[in-house]
DNA sequence: CTAGGGTTAG
């Protein structure tokens, strides 16, 4: 043993040393490089500590791994060749598939057989890039070989598998396998949630010998997906122990399923659990409060954020901008994005959409001009919200210039959302022929939301031809949709056909088709409260219609006149202007007058857009009372202050 | 010295 000391390898000693200081890939390459350029005799061992930051670290470089690995004589051991495919399997690269069969090449090539790690990081990688046959192709040489796998590969496989839809294979393995564990039950309840074989999930939990978070949280999350919240709420109750993602799956599940008031309810819950929520949580919150129009509840989020100094990233960021900017406070969206540290193009398109529907098209497209000026390329994303500034504007020209410069400039491929903002600009602009020749010549085939903008833009300017030729078209192409009836009617009513309202309201009657109620909604001490048309159910009802005519008499001093005109369905004419009287939002409005403070601005959510009776009722009301009043529709903001409307009365 | 399953916007 002594005698061994005599002769320490210095240089391994050294060069090994040289590399463990080193803390980023531009270290390890500079110490690399001067060793080879010095001529120096490295031994290759030393480059492991190389080839393991090159490949797994963040800020690795994995093409100087593969160098390394395949051009230089590091020690046949298996374990760096492990841990290259282990980086490959992680990296997004689309050569990254190619690359791991090159090092298993290389492996064969020198005698080293793959053992369990490999093809558990091999089955990785197949599963990551959809690699169906090539991972056949190891599965086989497992089987082949008669290598004995253990319960990390086959459960690997198994996953491989299932996310390649290809359940049969992976329910076989799973059968025969005579090593499973809770792993394995989970992949494959997830490979059933993953392949819309819900049912076959629920079986699978329900036959588990032992269950654990994931067990729950794979199958809540699999029935959020697939709409089944109440169910999901249900196993949610039952299960023993909850841990983050829980919460993560079942706030974002409401969410994003159109349910945000019982996302903010379980948002509370945790609150009083005293559970300390994480940002994809925070994240899905603020996008509950967005859609509500909850102010004072992401207000609130905010300064949470602040007070527990939670670590802002740039999708943190977007969704509060977003929040801000839906519930009509753009200056204070502004300000996040002002004071941001990493602007990304989240957050720029976030502040970009929120300026265009708000109404700041202007400004909107500056700050487009401004994010490219800053080197970030613009995204479909991004080129959306610009597309949509320029239809509220009602700029045709500067919004075929953007089209035009996302095809050359940027490369992008239009989708079918851009070309309806095309046929939305067109058409609300009055371009109808244009409009509809676009559709024509579009090099992908429209869907129904298309020929819906251009039957918008046809009762928007009264074009009966054309709505009666498209309107006719899509209740039979998309029979369940109720706006289109309505559309469609509206534009009969106004013109020398009223009797066809009668034939429409038929047919929706025969196929019965539900009117989506419009219903509006004002936030009032962290409180929500909605309200429908003709609503009577609120507590405070009475005072509700009291003031609202009052409100009328007083507006009607300075030109009122009530508009009935948009109201054709489900009502007896004499009953027409009494539902157009006490539409939605003109109730929140008196409600907001009843409870607000004095002043401050009443801020309404409407889920449908709002009618022209309601718009010129709001702007009087806006200008007689002093009152900021702000009123998000389906499609943007109408920010009402002293007589004027931000929309400038184009929408 | 390495490994397998669940969550994240616009």
């Amino acid at each position: 043993m002594a005698f061994k000391c005599i002769k320490p390898n210095h240089n391994n000693l050294s060069f090994n040393s040289i590399f463990h200081r080193c803390k980023s890939m531009a270290e390890f390459k500079q110490a690399h490089a001067r060793l080879v350029v010095k001529g120096l005799y490295h031994p290759p061992p030393s480059l492991r500590p190389v080839i393991s930051f090159s490949a797994l670290h963040p800020s690795g470089d994995i093409d100087y791994a593969l160098l390394l690995l395949l051009r230089t004589s590091v020690p046949p051991t298996v374990f760096p060749f492990n841990t290259v495919i282990r980086g490959l399997a992680r990296s997004l690269r689309s050569d990254s598939l190619s690359n791991s069969v090159l090092v298993l090449a290389r492996m064969a090539e020198i005698d080293l057989s793959p053992n369990n790690y490999t093809y558990t990081f091999l089955f990785q990688v197949c599963a990551k890039f959809f690699a169906s046959n090539l991972g056949q192709q190891f599965h086989a040489m497992v089987i082949k070989r008669c290598f004995q796998v253990d319960v990390c590969v086959c459960n690997s496989i198994i996953q491989f598998y299932s996310v390649c839809g290809k359940l049969d294979n992976a329910r076989k393995l799973f059968d025969e396998s005579t090593q499973r564990d809770v792993v394995s039950w989970n992949s494959m309840i997830n490979g059933y949630v993953r392949n819309g074989e819900i049912l076959e999930a629920l079986w699978v939990f329900e036959k588990m010998p032992e269950r654990n978070e994931v067990s729950w949280n794979s199958l809540i999350g699999g029935l959020v997906r697939f709409g089944y919240l109440d169910e999901a709420h249900r196993l949610f109750d039952e299960m023993p122990k909850r841990n983050v993602v829980t919460w993560v799956v079942i706030i974002s599940g409401y969410s994003q399923n159109g349910q945000p008031r019982e996302a903010l309810v379980l948002f509370r819950e945790m609150q009083l659990l005293d559970l300390k929520p994480n940002c994809p949580i925070l994240v899905s919150v603020l996008s509950a409060c967005a859609q509500l129009g909850a102010l004072d509840n992401g207000n609130w989020i905010h300064s949470y954020i602040r007070k527990n100094s939670i670590k802002m990233d740039s999708i943190l960021s977007a969704a509060l901008i977003d929040m801000y900017a839906k519930c009509g406070n753009i200056n204070l969206a502004m300000q996040v994005f002002g004071s941001s540290q990493e602007k990304d193009i989240s957050t720029y398109t976030a502040s970009i959409s929120g300026l265009a529907y708000n109404g700041y098209n202007e400004e909107s497209l500056r700050l487009f001009e401004q994010m490219k000026s800053a080197g970030i390329t613009p995204d479909h994303i991004s080129y959306l919200a610009v597309l949509c500034a320029c239809s509220h504007m009602g700029c045709v020209e500067k919004g075929f210039h953007y089209f035009n410069s996302m095809v050359d400039v940027h490369q992008i491929k239009p989708e079918l959302d851009h070309y309806t903002c095309m046929v939305d600009l067109l058409g609300r602009a009055g371009l109808l022929e244009e409009a509809e020749r676009f559709i024509h010549t579009m090099p992908i085939a429209p869907d129904n939301v298309i020929w819906g903008a251009l039957l918008s833009a046809c009762r928007t300017h009264g074009n009966v031809e054309m709505g009666e030729r498209v309107g006719n078209f899509l209740i039979e192409s998309d029979q369940d949709h109720d706006g289109r009836y309505v559309l469609l009617s509206n534009i009969y009513a106004v013109s020398s056909k009223g009797d066809h309202v009668e034939k429409i309201q038929r047919t929706m009657r025969r196929r019965r088709i539900k009117r989506v109620p419009g219903c509006s909604s004002i936030e009032v001490d962290g409180v929500v409260h909605e309200f429908v048309a003709g609503d009577r159910s609120h507590d405070k009802t009475d005072e509700i219609y009291l003031v609202w005519e009052e409100m009328v008499r007083e507006i009607k001093k300075f030109g009122y006149a009530p508009e009935t005109r948009g109201v054709v369905f489900d009502v007896e004419e004499e009953e027409k202007e009494t539902v157009v009287s006490y539409h939605s939002e003109k109730l929140a409005i008196s409600y907001g007058f009843i409870s607000k403070e004095p002043g401050s601005v009443l801020r309404i959510v409407k889920n449908i857009r709002i009618c022209s009776d309601c718009h010129s009722a709001i702007k009087l009301v806006s200008k007689v009372f002093k009152r900021k009043i702000v009123v998000r529709d389906r499609r943007r903001f109408h920010h009402f202050e002293g007589g004027f409307c931000s929309c400038k009365d184009y929408w």
